[in-house]
DNA sequence: CTTGACCTTTGTGTAACCCAAGGGTTTTAC
DNA sequence: GTAAAACCCTTGGGTTACACAAAGGTCAAG
């Protein structure tokens, strides 16, 4: 198999494969002619096992561990076991921050449908934003990337 | 103030207001001798309403436009609106995708208890990973970043 | 007058890809 | 048989919201 025909085998982009090749995670044969990746059936499978183990949470750096471990024999099932626990509690505390941040924003709306639209206030910012609670930097931080 | 000042006040570290500065959010004066950034008062509450619209999803860009629009006397408000109600589908969406992260993880966690630590299965991979279902690809996708 | 604390700019790194450019190859169509 | 479409290669730059290091200027205190 060629690239493309790998990745919509797996229903991901071309650059995808290629990006999980120079990552390692992919080992293609090369067509000694021309140059071009060649992958086996096999990948097809361990390219599945990538999306699926990206579905439970887990880095592109942690599968390539994951396959190293593998390909050398190893079972890496207690390394996943770990990894796996270790991630989950800092999923859930994701998983509240965004409801929080659901909530901020449907008060917000709801707050600004009682409000006529164009509220004259040039001067100082929109009130209801200046209004919400101070992210209290005093407790537990928390830099993250919101929504892309 | 100067840079530090700001920051400690906002409980937010120097870089974090260097990057605001370069991204165009705050403006400081410049000490004419020496080129320090000097800020005003103003800037105090500048930085709280930049926190605050973050703490709301709002990104870097998005708030640059929204106090741009302020900074020419327009009320950002009808901006705002329509950021938030774009947004907040989205985030909702998210939310429920990182529940069924967590819940996938959470019963993988759990066959894996009633399972031998060193399950030989070297040739193979964790046949529990493998086990989960496949990210269909039909349906609506979202590329994304899980946890840092 | 020398620390030490603070300031400046510039450049690099992060995660997981996407996209464009420039150039070779293979397949398809006429 | 050949030309165009389609696909391949590598390299390098962009995305987010900062963090961090380096090299060098500035300032307050002892």
């Amino acid at each position: 198999m060629k690239v493309s025909e790998l990745a919509r085998a797996a229903g991901v982009t071309a650059e995808t494969v290629r990006h999980y090749v120079r990552e390692g995670l992919l080992h293609p044969e090369r067509h000694p002619d021309n140059g071009y990746q060649l992958f086996a059936h096999e990948d097809l499978e361990r390219l599945r096992f990538i999306q699926r183990a990206r579905t439970l949470g887990f880095g592109v750096a942690e599968i390539r561990e994951i396959l190293d471990h593998a390909d050398h024999g190893d079972s890496p099932c207690p390394m996943v076991r770990d990894l796996l626990a270790s991630r989950l509690p800092q999923i859930r505390e994701r998983i509240a921050e965004l409801q929080a941040l659901a909530e901020r924003m449907e008060r917000a709306l709801n707050a600004w449908a009682e409000m006529p639209d164009g509220t004259p206030d040039g001067h100082s910012l929109c009130r209801l934003i200046e209004s919400f609670p101070e992210p209290l930097h005093g407790g537990a931080e928390s830099s993250d990337k919101e929504t892309p």
